[in-house]
DNA sequence: CCTATTTAGTTTCATTTGAAACCAGTTTGA
DNA sequence: TCAAACTGGTTTCAAATGAAACTAAATAGG
């Protein structure tokens, strides 16, 4: 018997989510990029403000699955271009709250279609039930992921 | 009616694929990190050889998905160590053919196994027909985002 | 209170990644 | 047959990422 019966690359699921996320993240990232010059972390902070409003930036990297340092980042970049805007947090000095301006919401409504353009283009072969599968497998998959490498390291 | 009507980061497949990417990526990768100090490139290349053969950096980098950069490090690192061994390629002299050596081989016996144990235990919860049902959506979604991508750049 | 510890966010640094330039060998076609 | 264009692989450079150090404010415990 072979020491190792059943390792395939081709069926491994680590592999397999790693490629196909960098496929569709670059198809997709590309849209972003091309309209406003947007990284991935910008947008899904302008993403997130426009959904939940105003946002620490500690809320905004739990809600995002976003390091805090590229969160600071992304913030700085959408400031300095006027798209997002900071409020002192009244509670805690130390941080503050931001929002989205007026120009980042109109941001938010041009490139929101797009994305959602490139992922249709990308989903075009699945059915409503095997696009509500992989969402439900994704998240099922990342929340044990994560309980499973938490031991690991400290929480963010 | 709202400009945009359903834009939802937590639905947003590219965005749930990344998360779960990374959350499963960083979990396996520790593992080969700590057995033997082998990056995901690394490990893809000694288990791309050990189930094909010998290989040329070319057909390596097709086979899973790595730039040409990526695999040429992950080789010089390889052979430094001792897992890799080259060979010139009769048919072209710019090429050659990367094997496992033995100790490779063994690591490969060594770190495969272990793999699979990773991914069990993340897919714990998951039927056999929903770890299938995955590993095909994810193939889909990988070929589809690579086809309406690669009008943008040229083929690798 | 007031010191010690912790926490939010930023900055710095090292590592990873891939694009572009590069080198050497191969193919094309005049 | 030999120059031009091309291709496989490596090197160099710039951008992205996150860990660790840092700063300033908040909280805990005496």
């Amino acid at each position: 018997m072979s020491p190792t019966p059943d390792f395939r690359l081709d069926d491994f699921i680590p592999y397999l989510l790693s490629v196909a996320a960098n496929a569709v993240s670059d198809a997709v990232a590309a849209a972003y990029r091309i309209s406003h010059d947007l990284s991935t972390p910008e947008w899904r902070l302008i993403a997130v403000l426009a959904e939940d409003g105003g946002l620490t930036p500690q809320a905004i990297g739990r809600r995002t699955r976003m390091d805090k340092v590229t969160v600071s980042r992304a913030s700085v970049s959408l400031l300095e271009r006027g798209f997002v805007r900071r409020a002192p947090n009244p509670v805690d000095q130390r941080s503050h709250i931001l929002s989205l301006s007026a120009s980042g919401l109109s941001v938010y409504h041009e490139v929101a279609p797009l994305a959602l353009r490139v992922q249709e283009q990308i989903l075009e072969g699945f059915s409503p039930q095997e696009i509500e599968s992989l969402s439900r497998l994704l998240v099922r998959a990342e929340a044990a992921a994560t309980v499973s490498d938490e031991s690991r390291k400290a929480t963010r």
